[in-house]
DNA sequence: GCTAAATGTTGAT
DNA sequence: TCAACCTTTAGCT
């Protein structure tokens, strides 16, 4: 789930629900002590920062959440359940709650660290003050591949391991090419449809990459199966040209490619 | 009931 | 490069 488009969806919902009212802040889970201190503080914005979502509370404390790989946040309307044992913070106002569950962080910043947070990523294709020239500077000089780069968050921040086998197949680049032989005309072409998709995945909640999940059906469900090319679908026919999807570790997660599309 | 895997990051070696 | 951490779920038995 959580990757910059999911973290985006979250910042959109919460500014509708409690951005501009006091909010009821708790720790049922009891580890994020210091929910008791912004309790009933009014929340002034919240904002995503590729995987990173800050809130603003008055008196400039924020409170940073991620989700890493397992956290989610739930927002529904209340009366809210009873929080679960793992329910790390719980935020309510005006009659909806939001669960925050399993996330890597959530810990209270001030505004000077809030600062630092955000100097060290990389633009975010979702944020429309994003430069992907900064992208561009560092991914020139790198001898890196270009797939280890897209998923560093200090070169391009939001980029998960689903978008960036997804985005790399879409452009036919190799994956392992290193970063600075990859041509401006591809980087622009990248980073372009990163947008794109990240937006279409922060409208739908899911992280749809093929023309076939651009196919319009009855059940106005695309089946998972229909929803990347190379994700997940090692040693399957690759969509376009039948090769067997490869797959491989590289810097600790799994790299998904079709060797034969992607030579460029 | 157990195990492994998962869209992530950090800090130690 | 590796292990640790956060939690749920799928696929076994």
């Amino acid at each position: 789930m959580p990757e910059g488009h999911t973290i985006h969806r979250i910042a959109v919902e919460h500014e509708a629900r409690f951005v501009g009212r006091p909010v009821a802040v708790s720790s049922p889970q009891g580890r994020f002590a210091d929910a008791l201190r912004l309790d009933g503080r009014e929340l002034r914005d919240v904002e995503a920062y590729g995987k990173h979502l800050l809130y603003q509370f008055a008196g400039r404390r924020f409170v940073h959440v991620h989700l890493g790989l397992f956290g989610r946040m739930t927002t529904a309307p209340e009366p809210a359940p009873p929080a679960r044992a793992t329910t790390r913070m719980r935020l309510s106002a005006d009659g909806w709650y939001a669960d925050l569950v399993g996330p890597t962080r959530c810990q209270l910043l001030d505004g000077d660290q809030r600062t630092r947070l955000v100097a060290r990523l990389g633009p975010d294709p979702l944020r429309d003050d994003a430069d992907p020239t900064a992208a561009w500077v560092r991914i020139s000089r790198s001898p890196q591949p270009v797939a280890a780069l897209l998923m560093d968050q200090q070169v391009v921040a939001g980029i998960g391991n689903v978008y960036r086998a997804e985005v790399l197949f879409r452009a036919g680049l190799d994956p392992y090419r290193p970063g600075v032989e990859v041509e401006p005309e591809q980087w622009e072409g990248i980073w372009a449809d990163a947008r794109r998709l990240m937006r279409s995945g922060v409208r739908s909640g899911r992280i749809l990459t093929t023309d076939a999940a651009d196919r319009p059906r009855r059940s106005g469900r695309v089946p998972a199966e229909d929803a990347h090319y190379v994700y997940r679908r090692t040693g399957r026919a690759c969509r376009r040209c039948g090769t067997p999807v490869r797959s491989a570790e590289l810097a600790g997660r799994t790299l998904y490619w079709c060797p034969t599309c992607q030579q460029g």
